[in-house]
DNA sequence: TTTATTTACGGAAACGTTGCCGGACATTTT
DNA sequence: AAAATGTCCGGCAACGTTTCCGTAAATAAA
């Protein structure tokens, strides 16, 4: 670590430690000459003022935490890229913790964060967080949160989503209108908001064409991957099997894929696919993924600009910023009804 | 930000702050009834020490950084989740910083971080990167430094990577054997070692079979990925085109692929590929892609596990500890040479 | 000339934590 | 009984930065 300080900068100068200081952050009380000469040896020098130093005086750490549930996946990567160019454009540093879908973990993580390391944070909760009152400490600890994706609805901050109920809607909409009609939906947990909205969009639009609503065509996924697999070939094996799948996250659209590679099922003769993902190779897959991209990088930037208003700006009420942004149909040949093949 | 110190503890009990801090460090000191109390307390307020008062008074920050050009990537988001699952055991944090492939942004970065924000340093160099006194600088600061991937080589310091020349001269001679005869190289950088080893490699297999090394099959690709998509369509567009393409990188890979789709070549009939890759779909694309698979999270674990040991020992040569993991070639349709199809 | 005002800087306290030093009291050793 | 040792705790300085306060010298106003 280097050893440059404020100490070191003023007895090579011959001033005294204030004056080093004021003339660094450029106050009006020292002389243009006194300033350039400090400028010029710090310069020279390369002193980067410590910054535990500053932030211990300052109570201000110009850190934020990012809490994902994991983040070797499209959306969350995504999503941290807009997140720190936000952050960099205000001087911020980004720090990340996972909470790789445990619970436990996700409430210790929030536990720390009242320490004042970081000055606010960024999450998306893990699925299999029901109970929020970690959330709430923290909040009482004056450090502002703000949701992106997977929110928490009963808690009063900024929530930055996509119009999932809508998403749901839609997507189920298309299956329909491209001749399905028992459609399979693969949730991702039974807690998060995300799983539940898109469901109840699922739900609406099978209601809204008078589909039945069957409820074994509901499986509920969760984070071990050969689980899910199995459930998933369990239900394309039944006897009265889904002609559409519905996925209500990336992983699990691969997965179908996967299962129907397996069942030498079709896609979208037998069956026919659609998920949420941000995957950029969706369109080179065989056959191509009909998709409900989200925007992740959008989401991230804008998560993270109203996590930078909160910090900035007094009275600032994080409730009011959410923002819900528009997720798109992405029509593609996994939901094509009249094959050229 | 709580307001639970050592000094509120300490008015508390009734008690001296120094004591309040040895019974939480658990010192021989201070009574077992004493500690209980504290201990007692300490909890019931969910007191978290400050983070950067004790940083500043042990020269100790117990955080790393990680600097990558990307992270909505899947090479290094697996990366930074072995990394971060390495830090969290170690009871360190983990800072993000982005280089977007940017050599200024990348010095701005590293000088930054002589300030002791980070006790090390784990990186993977900017595609750009070619002076690299700004990683020296850093390291002549005392701040360990461990590459990972994409390496300076002439740096002393441990390095982390893939057998790329191995990598590159299988992938390579797994070409030839399928019965390519012009193998075009799509290179991601004309600094970055990877690129350059896994080039010698390509270029040495083709020796090895006696095959003439073609230079304008070897294709110089950037950051902008519409310039790439041009220069990719161009080789394959040219008179002579190539009948294989083995892409250094994952992105150049898919690229190569929606090439193919436009200019209506079949994979591997008219063109077949091999390129870099961790994508968990390649299995699935259309055809399935042949990769060499690098295990990106072993890469991240490693590379991490090397720098908290010369966080924790004294005198470790860090050097000494490089490692070079195996990649793994993995045949699929896109270089299957007796269609069945 | 005396009294304000301005300019330019130094001293010192504070942020919260840690660890050295020292001391009061009790217990053990000579 | 005196000395040595042990137990348990408080005081204080230090980490590097920032800022409030004070002040000497220079200038302006009376």
């Amino acid at each position: 670590m280097s050893s440059v300080n404020l100490k070191k900068l003023a007895e090579e100068l011959g001033v005294s430690v204030s004056t080093v200081s004021r003339a660094l952050r450029d106050s009006y009380e020292i002389s243009p000459e006194t300033k350039q000469k400090v400028l010029a040896l710090a310069e020279k020098l390369n002193y980067q003022p410590n910054p535990y130093a500053s932030s211990l005086r300052n109570q201000k750490s110009l850190t934020i935490a990012v809490v994902v549930p994991e983040i070797a996946n499209n959306f969350f990567s995504l999503a941290i890229n807009g997140i720190e160019e936000i952050a960099h454009l205000n001087g911020y540093h980004v720090l990340i913790y996972l909470t790789h879908e445990d619970y436990n973990k996700e409430v210790s993580i929030l536990r720390h964060l009242a320490n004042g390391r970081v000055d606010g944070v960024l999450m998306s909760v893990s699925s299999e967080t029901n109970d929020i009152s970690h959330v709430k400490e923290l909040i009482a600890n004056e450090i502002p949160v703000v949701f992106f994706d997977r929110v928490c609805e009963s808690i009063s901050t900024a929530k930055v989503t996509n119009d999932d109920y809508e998403s749901g809607f839609i997507a189920t909409e298309h299956l329909l209108k491209q001749g399905c009609s028992r459609i399979g939906y693969l949730a991702v947990s039974r807690h998060l908001s995300i799983s539940k909205n898109r469901m109840q969009g699922y739900q609406d639009a099978l209601s809204a064409s008078s589909v039945p609503c069957d409820a074994s065509l509901i499986v509920h996924c969760g984070i071990d991957q050969e689980e899910n697999t199995l459930l998933v070939k369990s239900l394309l094996q039944s006897e009265n099997r889904p002609d559409g799948i519905f996925a209500s996250v990336e992983k699990l659209a691969l997965t179908t894929y996967y299962v129907c590679n397996d069942l030498a099922l079709k896609i979208p003769e037998d069956v026919m696919v659609v998920g949420f993902s941000n995957l950029e190779s969706a369109n080179l897959l065989n056959p191509p993924l009909t998709v409900i991209r989200q925007n992740a990088f959008e989401i991230g930037k804008q998560a993270s600009t109203i996590l930078f208003k909160a910090l900035n700006q007094v009275n600032f009420v994080l409730e009011d910023a959410s923002i819900v942004l528009k997720a798109e149909l992405v029509e593609r040949g996994s939901t094509a009804s009249n094959q050229s093949y």
